[in-house]
DNA sequence: TAGGCCATCTGGTCCT
DNA sequence: AGGACCAGATGGCCTA
């Protein structure tokens, strides 16, 4: 039923969003061509659907024919259409974030995946902000200067730890310094220079921390997909820090 | 072939 | 009134 069948991938979920192209691109699908073959002059049994639907304002929908509800229920579809392409455009800009490999021989992530990764690999990175921050901490000695920045970020946030605060200055220095931290991402600085084929991403990290746990039911099928990428830390469990404040990340985690 | 994933259509609801 | 959002239904494609 894909009505982009000219994309050059069929499994696209992000056509390109060429809002002019949505009608033309309905007219030529199959459901257009059945549902235009059952708005025939005969059909009766669509048309009082139709009518059934529309009926929340009998005076004004009864003033229009049968092309000008057509016409309303492209529109709507367009809108529709239009909707959920930028939907998915938004969902491929945060695949292009995710610590996945991206390429035309790689298969993206579903949806699914996508959010929970995205959402673990949050945590991860607000986990090993707090580990920075510590390390930072025991660097300078409790700096003043370390310290007022905590406190400030603290009070700024003092339910959710500074890492939601991307562009605070401390936050910049310490997120650069994350992807370069010996400690926590060592091995990274060998197995990035080459990216490779990872192992699975285990249920454990897709579900890390994760009220549905088994939303996920086979996240092994992200096995050809992942890689390490050059300082991106990995959110694998393999290579997963244990989260410094467990009770501070599972606030975090939602409640749903 | 079953199941997963997806795009699309559709009608309902809520908001501006 | 019109648009955004949502969920259900439907059917196509792909993979194990």
């Amino acid at each position: 039923m894909d009505s982009d069948t000219g994309s050059s991938c069929s499994r696209s979920s992000s056509p390109d969003l060429v809002v002019n192209d949505a009608a033309r691109s309905f007219f030529s699908n199959k459901m257009f061509q059945t549902y235009y073959r059952e708005n025939g002059e005969d059909n009766k049994a669509t048309k009082s659907r139709m009518d059934d639907g529309l009926t929340a304002k009998p005076k004004a929908r009864s003033e229009l024919n049968r092309d000008e509800i057509q016409d309303m229920r492209l529109k709507v579809n367009s809108r529709e259409r239009k909707r959920m392409h930028d939907l998915n455009q938004a969902m491929d800009g945060l695949r292009e974030v995710m610590p996945y490999a991206h390429g035309p021989s790689v298969r993206k992530l579903s949806k699914i995946s996508t959010l929970l990764l995205a959402r673990n690999y949050i945590l991860m990175l607000s986990s090993s902000l707090e580990e920075m921050k510590k390390l930072v901490g025991d660097v300078y000695g409790g700096s003043a200067t370390i310290q007022s920045r905590s406190s400030a970020l603290s009070a700024m946030n003092p339910t959710t730890p500074s890492a939601h605060l991307p562009l605070h200055p401390l936050a910049q220095s310490l997120h650069s310094l994350v992807a370069s931290t010996p400690l926590t991402f060592q091995h990274h600085s060998t197995s990035a220079v080459a990216p490779a084929p990872h192992s699975p991403p285990s249920s454990t990290f897709l579900s890390f921390h994760s009220p549905i746990q088994g939303l996920l039911k086979d996240p092994h099928h992200l096995s050809s997909t992942y890689r390490h990428l050059p300082g991106m830390p990995c959110p694998c469990s393999l290579c997963q820090p244990l989260p410094t404040t467990t009770s501070t990340l599972q606030s975090m985690s939602m409640t749903k």
